[in-house]
DNA sequence: AAAAAAG
């Protein structure tokens, strides 16, 4: 099946190019919608303490939202029931409509021709629909945003920055800040194929490879939109070479992690001051998938008090799309023979498979096993090379290898269309506490299959007591009931992969 | 006890 990777989703997957070409010059009447695929962007009651924070927010039904359905009656976008959970919380009296074409966001016509024509977008999905007015609108508010793994939420913030940029200025306007090296590279190619008729250029700021020219030696960076990792967009900023006082907007991308007091969130606090220094009126947008109460309590109090939020119940996050197994090993040793005799026997012929491990050295270390055992696997971890790294995952989104093995370096965010199964061959688990689950990290994992509303599935492999409650919590905290595959018989996998929709 | 970035 030929289709584009590593884009970030919409509900257009249907549109052929040329139908879409048609729609990009011609602003008349949109044929009528195909219907559109529910994303599981859902509700949120949760949102009623974090909206304490200022008074003078009204909280607001996508009912309201939607002004001329009539007129658009084709599009079932905002009254489809499964479909129109997301808790908007708008703030003062600005009316935001929601979008339910591109061309409802006076976007330019080039940035139009790359949405239809590179990027093969057919209309905004859910929280494109509902994020784009917020972002892009004047007095443009700050932005609080929450949606499901494999919603659209890059395509949100890449054309919120090439959207608010100006062409014709030489100076950066638009600064995204992601967790990880590979997250920035992938953003990086979106803007990229996105902006590709529009001539704003781009730099990505990730770690230099050691030969190259330090950073006091080189010239100050020109391009319009700039996205890295923070470290290295922190020492570009103390050398003066990114410029911050043009900047008219700040992303962070996983924003949950990048605002955690044990993730980023010195770095991202001390980016955040920086541009403040010089620059009062910078708009920041914060995305991910997943916001626990503690930093959702935190980052409200750290952006603008008038700003805007969009906010998901966390039953609704777990993906409907994706089915999880639990398997039941005796012990740590037998997870290998679990893979390689089992899930590697059905896993060829269902795409592309990421097994996730609690540690650089455990991923090294299964890596080399199964080579040992003659499969070709391949690996990434912190401790490779740059060049490595890069080589690991470009093999991997050219599907030249099948098989990943990764530490959380590419948990959150990684987007390959291909992948169906996700292995968890430890779950992931709070650093402090061994016998809590780290729900986010979670929720990523399993997100990393089922992108753009396919099928996927995930096998949890447990061997104690300790893995037993982590499964239990999990299941309880996402009120969803993982399903033991008894780890006896290849017909037992194929049985949970047909289940899964992935085998016939 | 760890991963991530980066020093």
């Amino acid at each position: 099946m030929a289709e584009p990777s590593s884009t970030a989703a919409t509900a257009a997957t249907a549109a052929t190019a040329a139908t879409a070409a048609t729609a990009a010059t011609a602003s008349t009447a949109d044929p009528p919608a195909p219907v559109t695929k529910s994303w599981a962007d859902e509700a949120d009651e949760e949102t009623n303490n974090t909206s304490t924070a200022e008074s003078e927010s009204s909280s607001i039904n996508l009912e309201a939202l939607t002004i001329d359905d009539k007129e658009k009656n084709s599009s079932k976008f905002l009254d489809d029931p499964d479909d129109s959970n997301i808790q908007a919380v708008t703030s003062g009296d600005t009316p935001y409509t929601s979008a339910a074409r591109f061309e409802d966001l006076s976007l330019s016509p080039e940035l139009l021709k790359g949405l239809y024509v590179e990027m093969k977008f057919e209309k905004p999905s859910k929280i494109q629909a509902i994020s784009l007015p917020m972002i892009l609108s004047p007095p443009h508010r700050d932005l609080i945003a929450q949606a499901h793994n494999g919603s659209g939420k890059t395509t949100c913030f890449v054309l919120g920055m090439l959207s608010r940029v100006d062409p014709k200025v030489q100076a950066p306007q638009a600064l995204c800040v992601c967790p990880t090296r590979e997250l920035a590279i992938q953003n990086v190619e979106v803007l990229r194929r996105m902006g590709k008729y529009t001539g704003i250029a781009s730099e990505c700021l990730v770690r230099l490879d050691r030969d190259a020219v330090h950073v006091s030696k080189r010239a100050p960076i020109m391009a319009q939109v700039v996205i890295g990792t923070p470290g290295t967009i922190k020492k570009f900023i103390s050398f003066k070479k990114l410029g911050t006082s043009r900047l008219k907007i700040l992303v962070f991308d996983e924003a949950d992690q990048m605002l955690a007091q044990e993730g980023f969130r010195d770095d991202s606090l001390k980016i955040m001051k920086d541009i403040e220094k010089d620059n009062k009126k910078c708009q920041v947008l914060l995305f991910s998938a997943t916001f626990n109460d503690t930093v959702k309590n935190f980052i409200s109090r750290t952006v603008k008090m008038d700003h805007n939020k969009l906010f998901v119940k966390k039953e609704e996050l777990s993906l409907d799309a994706v089915k999880q197994y639990k398997v039941y090993c005796p012990d740590e040793l037998a997870k290998i023979d679990v893979i390689k005799d089992y899930i590697f026997e059905i896993g060829e012929n269902v795409g592309q498979t990421i097994i996730f491990m609690a540690t650089r050295d455990s991923a090294r270390l299964l890596h080399q096993a199964l080579v040992n055992l003659g499969y070709e696997v391949t690996s990434i971890q912190g401790s490779l090379s740059n060049e490595e790294r890069d080589k690991v995952v470009k093999e991997f989104k050219d599907g030249l290898t099948q098989v990943l093995i990764s530490t959380d370096i590419l948990a959150r965010g990684f987007d390959q269309q291909q992948v169906n199964l996700v292995i968890n061959y430890n779950l992931p688990n709070k650093h402090s506490l061994r016998d809590e689950p780290d729900y986010e990290v979670y929720l990523h994992r399993v997100g990393r299959a089922g992108r753009f509303g396919r099928k996927g599935a995930v096998f949890n492999l447990i061997c104690d007591e300790n893995d037993e409650r982590l499964m239990s919590k999990i299941e309880n905290h996402f009120g969803t009931c993982v399903t033991e595959v008894r780890a006896q018989s290849v017909e037992e996998y194929k049985a949970a992969l047909k289940e899964a929709g992935l085998l016939q």
